[in-house]
DNA sequence: CGAGGGTTTGAAGTGCATCAAATAGTGTGG
DNA sequence: CCACACTATTTGATGCACTTCAAACCCTCG
């Protein structure tokens, strides 16, 4: 109990709950170990729950008729999703899968919902929240468009933290490659040449999942170029709330 | 005036205001007429004032350093843009520009901003009009993604206002080809030639801006095959509310 | 060691973009 | 009402980026 108490307060959406409904939401939520490949829920079922990601990675998408996924975001530890249930309609907006071994933290809507509804507080954050993933989602779809995919890649690195020593920037790839070029929209086979493409024109050095590069210009002027904003143009996975 | 507050109180969120907010706002609009191509502000500008559309057209876009265009959205009569300063940061999200002669009310944000904090009613109404843009978003990006340019123009027309007289369905385009086919993320050569290819696959016919068919069910079922929603999927622009 | 997934490489195809040019439409001034 | 200018739309030819299909490789883990 302690435990799923800490990891919540660890959510800046939580932090303005009142103390009663923070202890309803404890009281109510169920801590679950999922490996790979669980699907969590489909997208426009009826969202009675939603999660939160003590540890682990899930992926969230949607899928055609045909079978073709479109990936609208993997998210590590920290993160929410399918809380957009409080609103009208009360469905989800896409499918949920564990990508990884994960603890994951399931809790009811209907407490958020009548947060929401007598807490301004809370609202405000929700809002706050809100415009901060849609500002996300506007930078995606401008990446979708504009850039190609070695663009896409060093975007994509650029916005993953960064390790610096001596001079020399690392970088380590969150998941293995064939969900960071889902992640991305691309094939597996289009990442792997994108990334060569993107190791001679940048001179980053690749190991496998690790990343290395003397400086990190090359990479961003290479990746800026076809973007409308210039380079810290703000980190991944910093909503703290996704779907 | 009085006519301000008629269109004030047409938009969906404004309905919960205060009424002296209302007023406080009507006595801060200025209504100004633009012709095409005016830009009324630029993506990372500071935002002040946001906009509501009396009549006419608008486009949202971003642009890279290099000149390339994503258009994000183009709006009708009724719509907000430029709302988004309420928040933290405080920047336009992207560029506006009308495309049309219209007619626009500008008004100051920081009116909106201390209503959100006051009027927990209106926050609400806000996080509604968040949620109902974002779903528009995810659909968005999953379009862009899964479907080819015929799809994504059978698509758009199905969200389109449709007229049925004798079993037959007409559609009008609300703006110029080359317009649509920037809204859709392609180019007009291309539109055009998506176009025929559609009336080729479904059996629509094309007359300038005007289009006609004898049912809706060749079109959906051709469109929203790449596409996670069947087909009634929601209509374009009733968010009331869009930037 | 061997099975299976992840990754890379090669060859061929598809869809959209780009460049170029013809055609249709629209509004303007005479 | 016509001719001109200008813009929107279409059509053709070609190129590039990404996909698809196929196969090899590599790594890890039982």
């Amino acid at each position: 109990m302690d435990e799923i108490r800490k990891v919540l307060l660890s959510v800046p959406l939580f932090k303005s709950l009142q103390e009663d409904t923070l202890e309803n939401l404890i009281r109510s939520a169920s801590l679950n170990t999922h490996t790979k490949k669980k699907i969590l829920f489909i997208h426009e079922e009826k969202a009675e729950r939603f999660f939160l990601i003590k540890s682990g990675w899930v992926k969230l998408f949607r899928e055609t008729l045909e079978g073709d996924q479109a990936v609208i975001d993997i998210l590590p530890q920290g993160h929410l999703f399918g809380e957009m249930s409080v609103f009208e309609g009360g469905v989800y907006p896409y499918s949920a899968e564990v990508v990884d071994k994960s603890e994951i933290i399931s809790l009811p809507t209907n407490i958020l919902k009548s947060e929401m509804e007598k807490n301004h507080d809370f609202a405000l954050a929700f809002l706050d929240v809100m415009a901060k993933y849609r500002n996300r989602q506007d930078n995606e779809i401008e990446h979708r468009v504009i850039q190609n995919a070695p663009q896409r890649i060093g975007c994509f690195l650029l916005r993953l933290e960064k390790e610096e020593k001596d001079g020399i920037v690392r970088i380590h790839l969150p998941y293995d490659k064939t969900l960071v070029a889902a992640r991305l929209g691309m094939q597996p086979e289009t990442f792997s040449r994108a990334l060569s493409k993107l190791k001679k024109e940048t001179g980053i050095r690749v190991q496998g999942a690790y990343i290395e590069m003397d400086s990190i210009d090359p990479l961003a002027s290479y990746s800026c170029i076809a973007c409308s904003s210039e380079f810290p143009c703000g980190d991944l996975g910093k909503t703290g709330c996704s779907s």
